[in-house]
DNA sequence: TGCAGTGTTGCTTC
DNA sequence: CGAAGCAACACTGC
């Protein structure tokens, strides 16, 4: 479920963790004919040129934009790693066993490593970045060699995850990045700009429009639903049609819950994790979503949290508190 | 047991 | 043209 903070959160731990190290090789058991994955490491062809272009290259650092990771390289090439709906990124010594060598996911922690490794949810190993040099997660217990190997892993339950490799000079012009809208927490976002690019829709519902990466980067299903609620409005109003007091409210709302999710750690109702495999926080600061039929905390208001499919997503809100404007 | 539901996105269809 | 629906995949919970 990465959306903006926990993508900021991991992306943090990498840019925090992993500069300077050398990545030494690269593991992989992704396979896929599907046609959106043609660019990516789970066509075989592209994997064995990924491979030869990372290969004894250095981490320099590791940035966001919107929901991708983008680890660049000594090499002026770039890394992009996109979660979608179950992937998370974990720091640690792994191992892969010969006795379960022909299983789907052979690798798993070492045995002394902490136990927040060892979750299951954890363990959907798909992708490896064996790294060498000092190993910034060994435990105080652990006697740490100069250049030991410990890895950079991609859980990935659904395998829905995309991978690949760019030049960092073009990053920005790729068909990845192009046409991903304004970064939500830039000092530079303001709310002139927000009205305008909302106010110019002429169509689709506001919820539906929060998640449009081309509109804005970074919002998915949980934080739309959140910002909506604090914000007063109904996720299905028509972004042209709510009147400016409230659009400035949602603004706000958008800047400091996002924020919040990034204060807790990131929010793991589901199966993300942090750098160190260990949960977020902000699943209990929900207000809204997945919180159905239980009271509305909204100060005075008396509402039930509703769930409504829209557009194909599931939305959670209050009618009561929400205003629906259309 | 079986099936609805799950954080994302991009392609196909209408 | 835009919007809706589904497919990529695997697992949980009712």
């Amino acid at each position: 479920m990465p959306e903006l903070p926990e993508v900021h959160t991991t992306v943090q731990g990498l840019s925090s963790l992993l500069k300077g190290i050398k990545i030494t090789d690269v593991w992989t058991n992704y396979k896929s004919n599907f046609k959106a994955y043609k660019n990516s490491i789970k066509n075989p062809a592209f994997f064995t040129q990924f491979k030869k272009d990372i290969v004894g290259t250095t981490i320099v650092d590791a940035t966001r934009r919107a929901k991708n990771i983008l680890i660049h390289l000594s090499n002026r090439r770039t890394i992009l790693i996109h979660m979608k709906m179950t992937g998370h990124m974990i720091i640690g010594r792994y191992e892969m066993s010969s006795v379960t060598k022909d299983k789907k996911d052979p690798w798993k922690p070492h045995p002394s490593e902490r136990a927040a490794l060892h979750d299951p949810f954890n363990r959907h190993i798909r992708l490896v970045f064996t790294l060498e040099g000092k190993n910034p997660t060994a435990s105080p217990g652990h006697v740490d060699r100069k250049n030991e190997k410990f890895h950079l892993i991609l859980s990935d339950m659904r395998r829905f995850a995309k991978v690949t490799i760019l030049e960092t000079d073009k990053l920005h012009q790729s068909a990845d990045l192009v046409d991903i809208g304004p970064e939500p927490l830039d000092q530079d976002f303001t709310y002139t700009q927000f009205a305008s690019i909302l106010g110019a829709k002429k169509s689709g519902k506001i919820k539906t429009v929060l998640m449009d990466q081309a509109v804005i980067a970074g919002i998915g299903n949980i934080y739309s639903d959140e910002m909506l609620w604090r914000a007063s409005i109904h996720p299905e109003s028509l972004p042209s049609k709510i009147p400016s007091l409230q659009l400035k409210k949602l603004f706000v709302a958008m800047k400091t819950v996002l924020e919040q999710g990034i204060d807790f750690g990131g929010d793991s109702m589901s199966d993300y994790r942090n750098i160190h495999g260990e949960r977020g926080k902000f699943q209990a600061e929900h207000k809204a979503y997945r919180r159905t039929g239980q009271p509305c905390e909204f100060r005075g208001c008396k509402g039930i949290i509703k769930r409504k499919i829209i557009s194909s997503r599931s939305g959670h809100f209050c009618d009561t508190h929400q205003i629906l404007y259309i």
